[in-house]
DNA sequence: TTGAAAGCGCTACCAG
DNA sequence: CTGGTAGCGCTTTCAA
């Protein structure tokens, strides 16, 4: 800046004003060019940091995350932060834990260092996790999780899980299935129990009695969708299999195939989470519900860059999408 | 700092001297003990940003990918380069562009403004990307592509896709196949080129005739790979199916089933990418092959954090791991 | 309308 | 061994 100064044959605050293109001061307009044409010769770029710096402020925000490469769609999340910081002209630090709260602690602490803008904390599954208390001063939003303890965030953004299994469920009852199965995944969690909550509202709705469906509990993998179906189908000959996620109705699909059974002429199938690469190129390609990921983590970063601060208020719940695909059909009145 | 200093009685450079714990000046062991008990009473932690505009250098370095969010695949990238960056002591600003060129100039002019040590350009598939001018002034290194237009690189590394190709196609004859289809992903990619030329040179090493193999070319998909298969087996029989990816493979293997065939009994097969929740899951597992994303992408951080500068070397190659899983078994005599 | 001076939080280099 | 002083690149008073 000093080099410009000097070149244009101004003081250096001047090209300050005039690179900054401040309408509160105001300069004269040979002056003004002088500068900017000094400025293009030495193709001067001001030095972000050092403005942050100076005005005690801070462009960028970080974002915490365990395992964004351990699940497929943790990008979308992180894709989703970077967009709504952009548009806010911030820039994103991402640093991923292995899941050790140590090292959540150290990620954090590298983050305050910086004097990050705010944080956000972003998991592939939801469930609770601890934020490192260095982070209370900061801004913090919670994105497909939310803090284990009493901790004052800015925000928590959970997917509708629960809207999501109750839509899918929807699908499949609408089209007059009576006797379906239901493959849950992992119990224990919370999507896994707010999709059931979706299910037994969506049957109920529909006036099917709990006793003509069956469900089982498994685990959220391929196997398990291949087992669990190999056993209802042993037992029953259930006419739509809903799955708790996209891998478990691949092996269902896979055991159903070896069964004999076609989809969806014979069973309409459902899978849960629109995986990537997976759900989509099925066959039949797979009717299922899409995680907003995307949208939650734009809405984070919203939140982490509008500088809200703590407001302890409920969860944003961001909906879940129904993707139809060609998985499900009518119930063939024989079967009905 | 100063706060510290003025409780502790001392001065502030007295105290930057003992917080960073710096062994070339000594200070009495009384005074320390005062400044870290100070420092400790007001929880004070040094500001990164404030050191590194001092010393005039960065301790972040940049990521630009395109799709971290598109490849189930990426994030191991990213993941590599920030464990590398974690072990430097350094942290990674990262930014997607949506593949836009004019998008890509305004990621790179936003990092090189902040000042950042080394840039690492960084893709999910292997191509060649237009790097951005505003980058030469910093260590840049591409990391599964390369720079399309005469550009200071410090380093570019590679999956070693010929090697992979090569070994997979191995296992498959070192089992006794010769009559074995290859059914080749999208054919102008680099990728699928090197993984070709690997198959060729594999099936020459085992003595097998080109008459007895049957190429063909097709996209990435898994309709592709499922119709691909049908017309292959419509003309012959071979015993093992190689595939470009692990999608393809899923579509092969659901054609098969539908052909009546059962892998890996009937016919052996095999995929590429080793795509997580995918080739893991398949039933049976799918033998693969692993790309290297995680050590690519640590080694690209590596060199981004040495500050090596551009050398204009050969491309560095890393190696791709074959994962062999069930799906391959030994010709049956009776086919050989 | 412009320039001089101060200071963001820190480290480097001197003198004492 | 410690303190004063200067300065990284910038913005913001305030006086001229």
């Amino acid at each position: 800046m000093v080099d410009v100064a000097r070149l244009a044959g101004v003081s250096q605050p001047t090209v300050s004003f005039v690179v900054n293109d401040r309408r509160d001061v105001s300069v004269a307009p040979e002056t003004r060019r002088r500068v900017l044409d000094a400025a293009r010769a030495l193709d001067y770029r001001p030095n972000r940091s050092a403005q942050d710096l100076r005005m005690s402020r801070s462009t960028v925000i970080g974002v915490v995350t365990n395992g964004i490469a351990s699940l497929p769609f943790a990008g979308q999340t992180i894709l989703g932060i970077q967009r709504a910081a952009k548009k806010a002209g911030l820039v994103c630090i991402v640093v991923d834990t292995a899941d050790d709260p140590d090292d959540s602690d150290a990620a954090v602490t590298s983050l305050v260092d910086r004097g990050v803008a705010a944080i956000v904390y972003a998991s592939p599954s939801t469930r609770p996790i601890r934020p490192s208390m260095f982070a209370s001063a900061t801004d913090t939003v919670f994105t497909n999780c939310w803090p284990s303890t009493e901790f004052p965030a800015s925000a928590v953004i959970l997917p509708d899980e629960y809207q999501g299994g109750r839509d899918v469920a929807r699908a499949v009852f609408a089209r007059g299935h009576r006797h379906v199965a239901y493959l849950g995944g992992t119990a224990q969690e919370w999507a896994s129990v707010e999709r059931g909550r979706g299910f037994v509202d969506a049957a109920a709705e529909y006036g099917v009695d709990p006793s003509e469906t069956t469900t089982a509990d498994g685990l959220y993998t391929t196997d398990s969708g291949y087992d669990l179906t190999r056993e209802v189908f042993a037992q029953s000959s259930p006419t739509a299999v809903l799955c708790g996620n996209d891998r478990m109705a691949l092996g269902a699909l896979l055991a159903l195939r070896d069964l004999g059974r076609q989809v969806p002429a014979d069973v309409s199938l459902t899978g849960y989470d629109d995986q990537e690469f997976l759900a989509g190129e099925l066959r039949p390609r797979l009717t299922t519900v899409a995680l907003p990921f995307l949208e939650m983590g734009y809405r984070a970063g919203e939140i982490a860059c509008s500088g809200a601060g703590a407001t302890g208020g409920e969860p944003e719940m961001v909906p879940c999408r129904l993707v139809e695909r060609e998985s499900v059909a009518a119930v063939r009145t024989t079967d009905r």
